[in-house]
DNA sequence: ATGAGTGCAAACCATTTGCACACGT
DNA sequence: ACGTGTGCAAATGGTTTGCACTCAT
């Protein structure tokens, strides 16, 4: 008997509902939640539920075909850019903008220096204010 | 009028409960969740909620007392390690542990210099296998 | 044919909130 | 006294799951 530590990986199959949200959140960009996904695969796909949309999510996640991101501020958002690279998210409209990643340095280099841990990966969250709610806010401050 | 932007703070109450939480936190000292945290303050305060300790957490983090850490892997964590420093989580276990900032360099800057937010903070999770897990991971492989 | 994938509704679980009362200042 | 803080229970909201059915292979 095949006794492995990883239970041999299922055979996925690629039904009309894994492509389209793969199609869909490629054409979508950003870094949508996956309710917005939902939103936009629902026009193709009327009867598609949220469930469908999380469990494909995790699936492509696993097979590397997407990103998941895990910031604060609540759910999760999912990018089909694969290129590392790291996200700032406005505090104050929770909007999330990518970042390149050079100019932070060899991270996972310092990480495995740093500790004793097998180092799988890492995320880097910035948290700040985006242009336009910065100014809103410098506004409100003159005013009040 | 006093109109301004942002309302007057309240003025913060030393509470009972308040105080020992933060004590707990303090001598807790690594990154307990709020659960966590409540099992040990109902030692000492058996009627406490656990919602009294979220609130607290809340104030004690905008007061700046405390630190919430909110890593991937579900439940936010909290911290009374004020110093700059990063976290690494065992994606088999869940444990959590400090890792110098030192090594990193200056990843503020680096965010201001990438783009054209406001940059308020960030937050580095480095996920890995910690020596334990790692161990177990190549015993069952071995065996497998 | 067969088991992975789906839609639906219900379950989950961390966190938050409404309310009436309690207590620190 | 005043209004912040508390306990309790119920609500919330993102995510997951059980089930019977469908469909890709």
């Amino acid at each position: 008997m095949a006794r492995t530590g990883h239970p041999a990986p299922k055979r996925r199959r690629m039904t009309r509902q894994r492509r389209i949200i793969l199609e869909e959140l490629r054409a979508a960009g950003g870094h949508p939640t996956a309710d917005e996904l939902h939103q936009r695969v629902r026009q193709r796909l009327p009867r598609i539920s949220l469930a469908t949309v999380y469990r494909n999510l995790d699936v492509l996640a696993e097979a590397g075909e997407i990103v998941t991101v895990r910031l604060a501020g609540g759910q999760r958002r999912f990018d089909a850019v694969l290129d590392r690279h790291y996200h700032v998210r406005c505090v104050e409209c929770g909007k999330v903008r990518d970042v390149p990643a050079e100019p932070f340095g060899d991270i996972g280099e310092a990480a495995r220096r740093v500790c004793d841990f097998e180092v799988l990966g890492y995320e880097l969250q910035i948290d700040g204010l985006c242009p336009s709610c910065a100014a809103a806010r410098r506004g409100e401050q003159k005013q009040g």
